[in-house]
RNA sequence: GGGCGGUUAGCUCAGCUGGUUAGAGCGCGUGCCUUACAAGCACGAGGUCCACGGUUCGAGUCCGUGACCGCCCACCA
């Protein structure tokens, strides 16, 4: 077989192909290079990838993200970096958690009838068959990571570092047990973080509640609250101390309804005189706000709910009633005794749990908690300090530039994270309770026993938020806190692409993280450490750039969700029309900043390139079949001197540095656009064309075009292969009949802008002779001349456009089907059907009259045109101001157009009088 | 309550540090089965750049105000 490729493009028959062998060849593995070795004197590339949960499938986000991640490795591993980038999934504890409970409730089972261990177990079964989807999917997207360093975030290594970085938290005294109040979420069960609740601006009611004085109880204290029934555990009812109307009742108790208990009236700055009455109910047990003012007033916390929000036995006879049927059964019972003062309308922000969406309770009880501002013992920052201070000294870069300020706004107001979650999968927290004195050890391992002696342990049942572990990442996966090459070589990541929805949860505590334990003391003592003197955060920041990604939504800008039923299965998607077709989709689409609504229409039109491509090939291999000889030979010098191909070789190097700079940029959209342009509007519309004699000519002088068509269109292939990486391969080893310099395109060299190949004089002649053939073209279709009759020409310009012409006349006539070319001295006004540019006039010598109406019609706009250009011109020329303000080359080029305006103007007054 | 982003052709979006009267893709119209490609080729029609004010010789581009969309953060009952 040599040149074969098939006749149509069949995306669905090479790629799966390719994908294939590209892992099966261990291409995009990389080992760990030795100290002094070769590989060890390429300049690093590390990319870690945003692990997908083990919930489910990817996505078309997913998708997305994994395009540019793709791209931006695949071209730094052609520009000659060493490259690692490092998949892996997540165990997404709640998420994950959730999926397997809902499995096994539709079985009528759960996992408190399974047990613990049981139900671990499963969850693990389910991992193993989503995660395995996921990896599949990678796989079949073609990603280039390193397979051989695949990890799961409950994988044996990565849990003991886990277990190691809590205890190292936790000794330096930023980790801390404690009563608080958290954000509960009754139907998981669970604490989650302040992140993990969502707030939804919700229409609810603001109630008006009368509590009576215990001493008088014809008196009352009205309150105001929007959760009524969290009045069953009142300790305090708070008034503001400078408020008039109340200072009178500090300190005087009142009688709580329904429960009939006192209560205190305490002073307190929390209660704002012009909210509701100004008197404010305090539930220490239920309200993060009221738990500060207990503490103030040494209030005592009577917590009221189960962990399902449903009403404790300290809610007398409300005891049992879920927290909503509580609500209306307590207005009720107030309305009967005359304490309820009505409900005003109240929009507030009702929080919700992220997972499930069920309304957040806040509840106090006994959390673990990571304090993010505090000192550590060994001195030193604070993790959240330490993690901003990265941010402002530029450490870490942000693309889009604004996200930087997001962040810092967030390391500023960012309170202690909870950390601690009342689930059963993920990462164990270390902690021993003793069951005789009560004591709790922290430790790497399960002790034998209690530092009371007692043997009686047992392991804290709280597991760790995912985000624990994913935030320990960016080393973790390296080797720490082992001194590992691997931490030498690739750590500090070089980039982390993802969505800004992470950004909190994610990046934030990865640069918490990385910033704290890649700093001594947890610095692992790296050999390359040695003799740099000082470790700064430069050395421990977890990535040194940072490109966040916008949303993918649907054609009509819908978020993307499965309850609206409009989700993009990527694999469907790519099934349909190719991955490089959608991944080039993506990479268009992807300008920084703005969302993109993916519309199948625009897929559709990469198909059509990715098929333009395939058929250019087709006809290159085609005849260089028929004719013999090699597209990787290298070009004479005689084919170096033809003018169109000095200008496509120019026109080349231009627009691979371009590329070159959009990626570098993070603009996959113009990179995309520059390749799209030029491969299929200058390489196959007009390269391709001009040629095409010289390919169906004698064998040596189609040699001899084949010879230096191949050099630019080799490069081509690998100007797109990050891009579309599937055809271009597939297309590149045709091209080298199987025996190709380079296992894969994908490992040959990255086209860069070589300035040398830049060729002005030719960029600029051949836009002459584009124009010129162009508005013979136009004149033709005006005239209606028939397709197939070719037409005399006739053009007046100056020797330098004449000699141009005369030179490429059979380039200009094929092109534009004019047969025939004559020089004329004088203008060509009177002809009739007549174009002209201020580099030449031109007309075509055809019987048929040209419809004059439309013609008039046309050439009319074109001298309003035109003459506004003319006028604004000479307005800004006439002006000193401009004349002494502005650039030389703005003034010259403005006078230059001044002039040729100037000279149109007269060539199409006179076309117009002719036309009468 | 703070903060951020957007508003440019019928649709989706570019337009970098202000510089000749604005570009692309898709869609649309007309004509072509020209021997790589009809998933194609050629030609064409579409825009007072959200509004008002300001800075400037010069403003989609910078500043201010407003309108309309969208997003994020926030312990006011």
């Amino acid at each position: 077989m040599s040149h074969e490729l098939s006749k149509t493009y069949d995306p669905g028959a090479i790629e799966p192909r390719w994908a294939e062998l590209w892992i099966r060849e261990k291409l995009f593995d990389i080992k760990t290079p030795e100290p002094g070795s070769e590989a060890a004197k390429r300049p690093v590339f590390t990319l870690l990838l945003p692990p997908p949960n083990v919930t489910g499938i990817l996505h078309i986000g997913h998708m997305f993200e994994h395009t540019e991640m793709d791209i931006v490795i695949r071209w730094r591993r052609m520009r000659g970096y060493l490259t690692m980038w490092l998949p892996g999934t997540d165990h997404a504890g709640i998420a994950t958690q959730m999926m397997v409970e809902r499995q096994l409730a539709s079985e009528g089972s759960s996992r408190q009838k399974l047990g613990r261990e049981a139900f671990v177990a499963r969850v693990w079964e389910w991992k193993k068959h989503y995660g395995g989807a996921i990896l599949a999917q990678m796989k079949r997207l073609g990603d280039s990571v390193d397979w051989e360093r695949e990890y799961f975030t409950m994988d044996d290594n990565l849990s003991r570092c886990v277990t190691e970085a809590f205890v190292r938290l936790h000794e330096d005294g930023l980790i801390y047990r404690g009563k608080y109040i958290v954000n509960w979420c009754p139907r998981c069960m669970t604490a989650i973080s302040d992140l993990e609740v969502v707030h939804e601006e919700t229409a609810g009611k603001l109630y008006l509640i009368k509590y009576p004085l215990a001493a008088n109880p014809g008196q009352f204290l009205p309150i105001a609250t929007t959760r009524p029934e969290t009045m069953l555990g009142d300790t305090a009812v708070a008034v503001n101390p400078r408020d008039q109307r109340y200072t009178a009742l500090i300190g005087r108790k009142l009688r709580l309804p329904l429960l009939d208990r006192e209560i205190p009236v305490v002073a307190d700055d929390f209660a704002d005189p012009q909210f509701g009455s100004g008197a404010v109910k305090v539930t220490p047990a239920h309200d993060p706000n009221d738990f500060q003012v207990g503490l103030r007033h040494n209030l005592e916390q009577l917590n009221v709910m189960d962990e399902q929000a449903r009403i404790n036995e300290n809610g007398g006879p409300y005891a049992g009633l879920d927290r909503f049927e509580a609500r209306e059964k307590i207005i009720h019972d107030l309305e009967a005794r005359g304490l309820y003062a009505g409900a005003k309308d109240h929009v507030h922000a009702v929080g919700k749990c992220d997972r499930c969406k069920t309304i957040v309770e806040p509840r106090l009880s006994t959390q673990w908690f990571m304090a993010v501002n505090k000192t550590p013992n060994h001195g030193g920052m604070s993790l959240a300090g330490a993690a901003k201070q990265a941010a402002v000294d530029g450490l870490i870069r942000f693309t889009p530039e604004n996200y930087r300020t997001i962040y810092l706004q967030w390391m500023e107001n960012i309170h202690d994270w909870c950390i601690s979650r009342q689930l059963w999968w993920g990462h164990r927290i270390p902690a021993w309770h003793c069951a005789d004195c009560k004591e709790v050890t922290v430790v790497r391992s399960q002790p034998a026993k209690c530092k009371c002696g007692s043997g009686k342990l047992d392991q804290e049942p709280d597991v760790l938020d995912t985000w624990f572990s994913s935030g320990l990442l960016p080393f973790t996966t390296l080797g720490w806190p082992e001194p590992t090459r691997d931490l030498e070589v690739f750590y500090p990541t070089s980039l982390l692409i993802t969505g800004f929805d992470i950004l909190f949860f994610w990046l934030a505590r990865m640069a918490m993280f990385g910033c704290y334990f890649m700093m001594p003391p947890h610095r692992p003592a790296l050999a390359s450490d040695r003799g740099k003197g000082q470790i700064t955060l430069c050395d421990a920041v977890p990535f040194r750039e940072v490109y966040i990604h916008a949303l993918v939504r649907d054609a009509t800008r819908q978020k993307i969700s499965k309850t609206k039923g409009n989700v993009i299965d990527p694999i469907e998607i790519t099934e349909k029309y190719g991955t490089d077709a959608v991944r080039f989709t993506l990479a268009s689409m992807a300008s920084p900043g703005t969302d993109i609504a993916f519309n199948e229409s625009r897929t559709e039109g990469y198909r059509a390139f990715a098929n333009k491509i395939w058929n250019a090939a087709r006809f290159v291999f085609m005849n260089l079949d028929r004719v013999g000889g090699s597209l990787t030979a290298g070009a004479s010098a005689g084919a170096k001197e033809r003018l169109e191909n000095r200008w496509i070789l120019s026109r080349f190097n231009r627009v691979a540095g371009e590329v070159n700079d959009g990626l570098a940029a993070y603009r996959f959209d113009e990179a995309a656009n520059n390749i799209y342009s030029f491969f299929w509007g200058e390489f196959c519309d007009w390269y391709l064309e001009i040629i095409k004699p010289a390919l169906l000519g004698p064998e040596a002088e189609a040699r001899a075009a084949l010879a230096f068509l191949g050099e630019i269109f080799e490069g081509a292939l690998r100007l797109l292969s990050p891009f579309m990486p599937f055809i271009t391969e597939e297309i590149w080893h045709a091209m080298y009949e199987g025996k190709p310099p380079q296992r894969s395109i994908a490992l040959a060299r990255y086209p860069e802008l070589d300035a040398s190949k830049i060729d002005d004089r030719a960029e600029a002649g051949m836009a002459t002779l584009q124009e010129l053939i162009r508005n013979i073209r136009d004149l033709r279709a005006d005239s209606k001349v028939e397709p197939k009759i070719k037409t005399p020409v006739r053009i007046h310009a100056p020797a330098a456009v004449s000699d141009l012409v005369s030179a490429n006349r059979g380039m200009v006539e094929r092109l534009a089907s004019a047969e025939g070319i004559e020089f004329v001295h004088q203008s060509l006004a009177e002809g009739g059907s007549v174009r002209a540019t201020s580099q030449f006039e031109v007309a075509i010598v055809y019987e048929q009259k040209i419809d004059a109406a439309a013609e008039r019609d046309r050439l009319g706009k074109e001298l309003k045109k035109l003459e506004g250009q003319l006028a604004s011109a000479q307005r800004q020329l006439g002006n000193e101001q401009f004349l002494a303000k502005a650039p030389a080359h703005v003034v010259d080029g403005l006078r230059k157009q001044e002039g040729e305006v100037g000279v149109l103007i007269k060539k199409t007054k006179a076309v117009l009088d002719k036309l009468g």
